[in-house]
DNA sequence: CCGCATTGGATCGCGCACAGACCATTAACA
DNA sequence: TGTTAATGGTCTGTGCGCGATCCAATGCGG
C-alpha cells in the first residue's frame, strides 16, 4: 500500500509547530524585541500592565512574570503609583547569551525571508500617498542612525527598517519584518565583529528614503535589494 | 509628564497577541489548512497522529480532539490497524459558514501582504537552480491546475502556489504564503460567485512558471504581480 | 494638605493542555 | 493461518496559565 504522502517541504511549512514554548517564553520573547529593536527607546515607558496583557493576549499574571524576569535582567525598572509604570533601561547590561551557530540552512532561510519582506516593504511604502507624519517620521529615523554612536547602530538601524515597514500601512507586513528582523539580529549576535561598514550604510539608508519619499517603487526596491545585499554577504561569510 | 509613546502603528505590530486561541482552535485551523490549500490531496492520508502531533507541538489528545471535530464535520475519516490512519474526505459537505464581513482594512492588509510575499516567492524561485524533482512537480501543479473542474479550482489553484512558494527552499517563507493564502481563501469564501476568468488565470499560471523554470526572475515577478492583479481587484470591488 | 485616580503587587480557585502508559484493531507477510 | 508491527482509541494524574479580586504606593488637582 502506498497512501499519497505530501510533500516533505510543504509538510514542514504546515505542520510546523502550533505555539512555539510556553506563554511566558513567548511574552519574553515579544517584549525583548519590542526593546531591542528600539520601538520602545530607553527610557520610555511600557503601556500598563493591564493594558498590555490583553493586547498580548495573555493573562495579566503571566505578564507580569516576565516582567519581573526583565527586571532582574536589567531591561526594565518598574515605578508604582500614578504616573508610574515600566520603563525601559538605556543600555542595559548587554550579556551575550552564546548559544549554539546557527545552521547554514537556517541562515539562508532567513536571509530569504528577510530580502523578500523588506524589498517588497520598501517598494510598496514608495508606491503609497504617505502623509506628512509619516514622512517626518521616516526622515527622523533617518536622522538617528545617521547620528547615532556605534553602540547604537543596531537598535537605530532596526528602527529605521521597521519604520519603512509600518509606512506600507500594513499591519501584518509591519508584524512579518519585525519577527524577521529579530532573528536577524539573533544571526547577527553571532558574529565576532561587525566590519565599520556603517557609512557605506547610512548612504544606502538615505537612498532608499529618498525613493520612497519620492515614490518611486522600482528604485526603492532597488536600493533596499542593494543594502541587504551587504548584510547578507557578511552572514554568509561567517556562518555559511 | 510626557513618556515617551511608542507609534501606534508599531504597537499594533508588536503588541499584537502571542497566541490566537486555545491549541485547540489554533490545530483545527491549521489542519484545515492543509485540506483546503490541497497540500493533502482528497483521499490522501495525514501523517500518523504521534507523529503529527510532535510535528505540531502538542499532545496527542489534544490533536486528536480535532481530528474528531474534523471527522464529524465530514472533512476526514479514520481507520484503525496496521496501515490504517486519517484520511482526507473527497469533497467535504461544503458548508459556508458566513461570518461577518471583512473590514476593507483586513482585506488592504491581507492583499499587501500576499503580493509583496508571492511576487517575492516567484523572483526568488526564479533565482534558484532548481532540481528536475522540483521542476516535474511544479509543470504537474500547474497541469492539474489548468484541467480541474471547477469545484476544485481553488484547490489545485492554492496548490500551485505553494508549490512556487515550496521551490524557494526557504520553510519559513512557504509557511507565511501558506498563510496569506488561508487568508486570502477566507475573504474569497465571503464572495458571492467566482467571474469565470478561469481560462485568463491559466495562461497566467503557465507564463509564471515558464518563467521560473527559465531562470528569468524579474519576469517570474512581473507575471506574478500581473497574475495576483486580478484576484486584487475582484477582491476590492466586493468587499472594499 | 487632603482626596483620589492610576498604577504596580499579590493571592486563590478553576480549567485546559500535557505526558505517558495501556488497550483494541487491522492488514501485510512469512 | 498465525504472527506482528503499526495505528487509532482511552484513561489518569500533573502543572501551567487564566480570571478575578484585593492591597499598596504615589503624584496631581483641589
Amino acid at each position: 500500500m502506498h497512501p499519497e504522502q505530501v510533500p516533505p517541504v510543504l509538510a514542514d511549512a504546515l505542520f510546523r509547530p502550533v505555539r512555539t514554548g510556553n506563554a511566558f517564553e513567548e511574552t519574553m520573547e515579544r517584549m525583548l524585541q519590542a526593546i531591542r529593536l528600539g520601538a520602545i527607546p530607553p527610557g520610555g515607558r511600557l503601556p500598563p500592565e493591564r493594558e498590555l496583557s490583553a493586547r498580548l493576549g495573555i493573562s495579566r499574571v503571566t505578564l507580569r512574570e516576565a516582567l519581573r524576569a526583565l527586571q532582574e535582567s536589567g531591561h526594565v525598572e518598574s515605578r508604582r503609583g500614578r504616573y508610574g509604570g515600566t520603563f525601559v533601561r538605556p543600555v542595559p547590561t548587554h550579556r551575550a547569551v552564546a548559544g549554539p551557530p546557527p545552521s547554514p540552512e537556517a541562515v539562508e532561510d532567513t536571509l530569504t525571508l528577510r530580502f523578500v519582506l523588506e524589498t517588497g516593504a520598501a517598494e510598496t511604502a514608495a508606491a503609497r500617498a504617505l502623509g506628512p507624519q509619516v514622512r517626518r517620521h521616516l526622515r527622523a529615523c533617518l536622522q538617528d542612525c545617521a547620528s547615532a554612536p556605534p553602540t547604537d547602530y543596531r537598535r537605530t538601524d532596526s528602527r529605521l527598517h521597521l519604520a519603512i515597514a509600518e509606512a506600507t500601512g500594513a499591519p501584518s507586513l509591519t508584524g512579518a519584518v519585525a519577527d524577521v528582523r529579530s532573528r536577524l539580529n539573533a544571526l547577527l549576535a553571532a558574529i565576532p565583529r561587525i566590519p565599520a561598514n556603517i557609512e557605506h550604510s547610512d548612504a544606502q539608508h538615505r537612498d532608499i528614503v529618498n525613493a520612497i519619499l519620492d515614490g518611486d517603487p522600482p528604485a526603492a526596491r532597488t536600493a533596499m535589494a542593494e543594502h541587504l545585499a551587504g548584510t547578507a554577504s557578511l552572514l554568509r561569510g561567517f556562518l555559511a
